[in-house]
DNA sequence: CCTCGGCAGAATTTCGACAAAATCTCCGTC
DNA sequence: GACGGAGATTTTGTCGAAATTCTGCCGAGG
């Protein structure tokens, strides 16, 4: 009952808040790649000792999100354009190989899962301003249900929770080019072709459209990227906190 | 120089080097899967405070080792039957989808590389004794290298860390088995097929035979598995520790 | 002018003690 | 005899300080 605040009172430990927050600022791209976490700072700032926040740290690093150096502390994961090459490729490989077992196990309650999430999906606003690109989280949280449950079929824990490990990489990609919508595009449409495709049992059909799906967002945020970083930048400079 | 020691001197922190230590007690089935890993036993067995040992524990956790229960510390993971199938249906699918890609992009230094490794491979004695059989480090180590070599030109460098965390477990769940020797079977003879179907670029023949390697290994150690546990065993049952 | 060695300063890592939560025990009651 | 609850015990989670390690700088020497 008086858990009513967005991320308040929610974790039941403070090294699992911590973490989550900073998890947010990393993956909205609020600490930029490259950043030095120093832990005083970082303890101050969230306002938590040094043992939770290193609890927090340390899990992060797990995750990818975090670059840990021995004796030297941690800085955010860097994001230069090969990187997310890798990345891209890492995805669609594993995501495809996700969908044809999912195309190929699925049951009747796995197409009716993709049948309603693609229809939700599409009763969402993709902008919460008709005028200006904005993100609706709505939108957001009804794509990643609608990806998920193409795959969720498989019958692979370990590979479903892996792909959402890299949706939320390929997130903060999307965060940090800022990329605003894409021209000439319809992702309407290109979900409608995925699930048409799976639910016709097609995989080949399916994994294609899927791949061209993510590679085409890809090269959109790496362009973005490029443009900012420019070329030869590694992304991991060391950079200061700002605030 | 003074680092001489197998595993003694060689890690620059002592929360590193706690975590490898307990990493390698529960892939080697030392520590039963649904220990309860309390904070205190283990710091006293293993010489170092409650500082390192967290941390040790909380990477252990990310990378599916261990789990957490907030506010109630962490036990080994499970290693049930049904978990042993999700992780064999995950490792086909991310192993031939690298395997694909790998043939796809390789060149001729990768075909070196498979090459010399399998033939590294064939060099070495799988048991260290002729008579019975005692798993040989080095051949372990030759065999993981080879694995690791067919993938490695796929590109895609989450992929193959997913890989080499997913062959972890899998080590992990052979060693609770003890399978011995697996009757019926020529390793060698499997390896160099795979090996050739990969060099001759045929990406079907090579996936379909990698994919036979794994769940041939699979279905032997799920048996052994089976047979111990009994059905219906969760492998999460509250064991105490032994000493 | 450039390089090397050592000396402060800062940062990370670890320790031991404290506070909070969960589990267990034991007793009274139905 | 079984159930439920209050108190004691155990265990986890957190904090602040000490020890160890790294970084940057300054001066001596080539």
């Amino acid at each position: 009952m008086s858990q009513a605040t967005q991320n308040g009172a929610r974790d039941p430990t403070l090294a699992t808040a911590v973490h989550r927050r900073l998890r947010e600022d990393i993956l909205s791209g609020r600490l930029p790649p490259g950043l030095k976490l120093k832990l005083r700072d970082l303890a101050e700032s969230y306002g938590a000792g040094a043992s939770p926040m290193r609890e927090a740290l340390s899990k992060l690093a797990a995750e990818g999100l975090a670059e840990r150096l021995e004796h030297r502390g941690f800085r955010v994961a860097g994001a230069a354009p090969a990187q997310l090459d890798g990345l891209i490729r890492s995805r669609v490989l594993a995501e495809c190989a996700a969908l044809r077992e999912s195309i190929r196990r699925g049951d009747a309650a796995w197409e009716d899962a993709v049948v309603v999430a693609e229809h939700r999906l599409n009763r969402l606003a993709r902008s919460v301003d008709p005028q200006r690109f904005a993100t609706n989280p709505e939108w957001e949280a009804g794509h990643l249900r609608f990806h998920q449950a193409l795959l969720e079929a498989c019958g692979a824990p370990q590979l479903l929770a892996f792909c959402d490990r890299l949706r939320e990489e390929a997130r903060r990609y999307r965060a940090l080019a800022n990329t605003a919508a894409y021209p000439d595009r319809d992702v309407a449409a290109e979900h409608a072709a995925i699930a048409r495709a799976a639910l016709d049992r097609d995989a080949e059909a399916a994994a294609a459209l899927l791949a061209q799906h993510y590679e085409r967002t890809g090269a959109f945020v790496g362009a973005d990227l490029g443009r900012r970083a420019g070329p030869g930048e590694t992304g991991v400079a060391g950079r200061r906190l700002g605030g």
